[in-house]
DNA sequence: CCTCTGCGAAGAGGA
């Protein structure tokens, strides 16, 4: 059986005699998650080690554990084939665990500083690349200079020609071709290539280079003439065969292949020159590894910082002595390397570690969206989004490039969060002990297409989870305090005030509060900051501030949260005529009529690098400015949009890049997405800065979308009435106005905002009777000749989104998802009935957006004994019904 | 206790 719980308490280690000698142990004491008591959980033998760094409050898990009385004490024991997993919740990638066995404080550093744009490291990924490929048969020519000219951009930015990088890619992709061919001469081989492994149990998660016949093979482009494999490379190797042994038996053997070895000339090297080496993973090897991986999981539940102690590894022969010395010394850290350099200011330390937790919680609220992939039952997962299940396979058919498309019908009425150009894991029905593949979603509607490596009966589509957003905030974060200027850490930590001077140049001259903006902006020596409410041209001012930088000379990074925030002020940049930009991103991320100006990777490696360096504009979001490729770039100027969506290490990331930035957003719209719910990290750089020094910020103040009748309870209460319609015309805007509205408009539609109670009763999230009555509402609009593409319908949930969409033909969503746009039409449905429990009607800045997206009118739909509940919500049923 | 965009899909190496 196997035992989970929270500890209670440890107790100390000791030695007793059994009948089979001399025996260590420790008594755990456990409240089962299922039980109410505590209960005594005896940790045998190595497991004491484990036992060492357990605490109270920590989750453990002992599978195939045995019921005990000793003494006349009921309790439980670890058995033979016992593994101990502490916070099993907890998912250690299997890289981590690799690292830790190097040096613990590597772990740690690499956590930090991310993995550098370095010459050996393209190489090694090319290599990979060019593996999976000879396994799915392809030439190896054609597959080697496929992915060398893929990866030109890194190569040109590191001085590589391909010539040369396209050899040494050969010359090591030889020797795994060589060792293929005698594998599949003796016997048939079964291979696998970019296996996706996660383990509930271990709480490990990684990618598997190759399995060959069930057995995990490891790729490393080095050498290693020794005749055994490097320790860590065996570790590594041996933990995605414990990662496999998590559905069915766990393979007995690891193969290792080193294929520089196969160019070592055989006159001069001495040693193993084989490529390949194989070994043996028994299960004491296994268990060596679950407790690595415990090591990992306890220090980090600790929130301690690793010192190097931990282990016996040799400073002097680690390649990271240097950057560990001086990460020790600027942040006064213990380290077995030692320190070197000036300890930063005691607030820089403050801050560092205030925002290294709040991340690392962060990445826990990730580790439970994992979590979800195998803890939802049947029936929960009927209603969890998470995931489209049931579906049925229409089809395979495999690609030129070797992936496959696969095809399925999606059951009518699923709703789910996937949507066309996610990342999921796609699965034959359990994503995580059934067959599975990591894929991109290419289209879904009633149908589902997707392409993945390897073929499967497509039944089922899951979110698949990703850290990268928050490795790449600890990162930028790591470059802001620890490379960053002291002149610019001296204004961010308010030990300076920013500094203007004056323009007397006019940028736009039909706007006073956009030309102070773009004033201010060209004018900081430090930052400025933009304030636009809903409506005031923000993007059109953004892309005019450009202009007027580049006109400057100076080279310019334009950023957003969001790729259709960065698309739209590259559109706006384009409008007025300037073409001269390098948009950053995916070919999914990036929106269709921006791929033209979209920088390519593929292609000659200098010309690559040229085409990125000589920009005087890259567009890009703020998550790939914390990307390898754009982490080394400079800019002098860094324009940020949404800035207030975003956190503080969010916001560094772009203008750690930068000498100077211009943050623009609003902070009375939707805050940054914190799934912890930290407050740290729920407060943007863009309130904060903006709080700290008002005189830094200029508000946009004149609106062009909204009429008078709309705009005015938001701009009294988020914008102190200083919001205003820019023209007569966009104050009186009405219905009347758009073409093939019936004249005249009928009396109750010609108000410019509405009030309709339905009478309708909240269910879960959703509310049928007030869906209904929308859905009439927009009938109404659309007999009076609106344009259905002029009308949208808000919720705040997605189920009453879906509730909704299954009766009306116009576009329906959430506030979220609607920030930034705008219709002539906006029908909001509150769904709430009694009271306003519940954290979405807590914020009214997502009411503030909800109702700023109107521009003739607004119909507010919703239970008038419940909005009148709250002070804010009374006042804006005063306003709509008045 | 609900909203949600990012991310080449992770991981690649050096004596």
């Amino acid at each position: 059986m196997n035992l989970r719980g929270t500890i209670l308490d440890v107790g100390e280690v000791r030695s007793v005699s059994t009948r089979h000698g001399n025996r260590d142990l420790v008594e755990v004491t456990v409240r089962p998650d299922d039980g109410a008591d505590g209960v005594t959980v005896t940790l045998w033998g190595k497991w004491t080690h484990t036992a060492d760094h357990a605490a109270a409050g920590m989750d453990l898990l002992v599978t195939d554990a045995e019921e005990t009385e000793f003494r006349g004490e009921q309790g439980y024991a670890t058995t033979g084939d016992s593994y101990v997993v502490i916070e099993p919740d907890f998912l250690v990638d299997v890289t981590d665990v690799r690292s830790w066995v190097q040096c613990p404080r590597m772990y740690y550093l690499n956590k930090l500083s991310g993995v550098p744009l370095a010459y050996p490291v393209v190489k090694g990924t090319i290599v990979h690349e060019v593996f999976g490929d000879l396994l799915r048969g392809r030439d190896l020519d054609a597959a080697v200079a496929d992915h060398v000219e893929a990866a030109g951009l890194e190569l040109g930015l590191l001085g590589r020609e391909a010539s040369e990088v396209r050899d040494e890619v050969r010359r090591n992709a030889a020797a795994i071709e060589g060792w293929l061919e005698q594998g599949t001469l003796t016997e048939e081989d079964d291979w696998r290539s970019e296996y996706t492994l996660i383990s509930p149990t271990f709480g490990i998660k990684g990618r598997a280079d190759a399995l060959r016949r069930g057995s995990p093979v490891e790729l490393k482009t080095g050498k290693n003439t020794k005749r055994e494999p490097r320790f860590h490379d065996k570790i590594q190797a041996a933990t995605y065969a414990l990662l496999l042994g998590e559905s069915g038996d766990p393979p007995n053997t690891g193969t290792l292949l080193y294929t520089k070895n196969a160019a070592l000339d055989r006159s001069e090297a001495s040693g193993d020159l084989s490529p390949a080496k194989e070994f043996s993973v028994g299960r004491g090897l296994l268990a060596f590894v679950v407790r690595t991986r415990n090591e990992i999981a306890a220090m980090e539940a600790r929130r301690d910082v690793p010192t190097g102690y931990e282990a016996d590894a040799k400073c002097e022969w680690c390649f990271e002595q240097d950057t560990c010395m001086v990460v020790s010394g600027r942040l006064d850290q213990e380290s077995k390397a030692g320190q070197v350099g000036t300890t930063l200011p005691e607030v820089e330390r403050d801050y560092f570690a205030e925002f290294y937790r709040a991340v690392e919680d962060e990445r826990r609220a990730v580790h439970d969206e994992y979590r979800k992939l195998w803890e939802q039952t049947a029936t929960e997962r009927a209603d969890a989004d998470r995931a489209l299940i049931d579906l049925e396979p229409l089809g395979r058919r495999e690609l030129s490039g070797g992936d496959w498309e696969l095809r399925a019908r999606v059951p009518d009425g699923a709703v789910s969060k996937l949507r066309e150009g996610d990342v999921a894991l796609a699965s034959s029905g359990d994503p995580v002990h059934g067959e599975s593949e990591l894929g991109r979603i290419r289209s879904l509607d009633d149908e589902a297409v997707v392409t993945v490596d390897e073929p499967l009966d497509l039944r089922r589509l899951d979110v698949y989870p990703s850290e990268i957003s928050v490795s790449r905030q600890l990162t930028a974060l790591h470059d802001a305090l620890l490379k960053g200027d002291s002149d610019r850490k001296d204004v961010l930590f308010g030990r300076r005030a920013p500094t203007f001077s004056d323009t007397p140049e006019t940028f736009i001259d039909n706007n006073e509060s956009q030309n102070a903006a773009v004033q201010r902006a060209v004018g900081a020596a430090d930052f400025a900051l933009i304030h636009g409410p809903p409506g005031t041209g923000k993007t059109y001012t953004i892309a005019r501030l450009v202009r007027a930088l580049v006109e400057r000379g100076e080279r310019v990074l334009l950023s957003a949260f969001t790729n259709r925030a960065v698309d739209n002020a590259l559109e706006a940049l384009r409008e007025q005529g300037f073409e001269d930009v390098a948009r950053v991103g995916t070919t999914t991320g990036v929106r269709e009529d921006m791929l033209d100006v979209r920088l390519d990777r593929r292609g000659e490696p200098n010309e690559r690098a040229a085409a990125l360096r000589s920009a005087p504009v890259v567009a890009a979001t703020t998550a790939t400015c914390g990307s390898r490729v754009l982490r080394e770039a400079e800019f002098d100027t860094a324009v940020v949009d949404e800035a207030s969506q975003l956190t503080e290490p969010g916001t560094l990331a772009a203008i750690n890049l930068a000498e100077r930035f211009v943050l623009v957003g609003d902070h009375q719209q939707l805050p940054p997405v914190v799934q912890s719910g930290d407050e740290r990290l729920a407060t943007s750089l863009f309130e904060r800065l903006h709080d700290e020094h008002p005189d830094a910020a200029v508000m946009l103040d004149r609106q062009y979308r909204m009429s008078q009748r709309i705009q005015a309870f938001a701009s009294r209460e988020f914008y102190d009435g200083a919001l205003r319609p820019a023209t007569p015309e966009v104050a009186g805007g009405t219905l009347a106005d758009l073409p093939g509205v019936v004249d005249p408009v009928p009396t109750h539609l010609s108000r410019g905002v509405r009030f309709v109670d339905p009478d309708g009763r909240r269910e879960g999230n959703a509310n049928p009777i007030e869906a209904d009555r929308v859905a009439a509402v927009v009938e109404e609009y659309l007999d009076a000749g609106v344009d259905p593409d002029d009308i949208v319908v808000i919720a705040p949930f997605r189920a009453q989104v879906a509730e909704i969409g299954r009766r009306v033909d116009v576009a329906v969503d959430t506030v979220d998802r609607f920030q930034g746009s705008s219709a002539e039409v906006v029908v909001v449905s509150f769904v709430a009935t009694d009271d306003l429990d519940g954290p979405i009607f807590e914020d009214t800045r997502r009411v503030n957006v909800a109702l700023t997206r109107a521009k003739r009118a607004l119909v507010l739909v919703g239970d008038a004994d419940a909005l009148g509940s709250e002070p804010f919500y009374a006042r804006m049923l005063d306003w709509a019904r008045r």
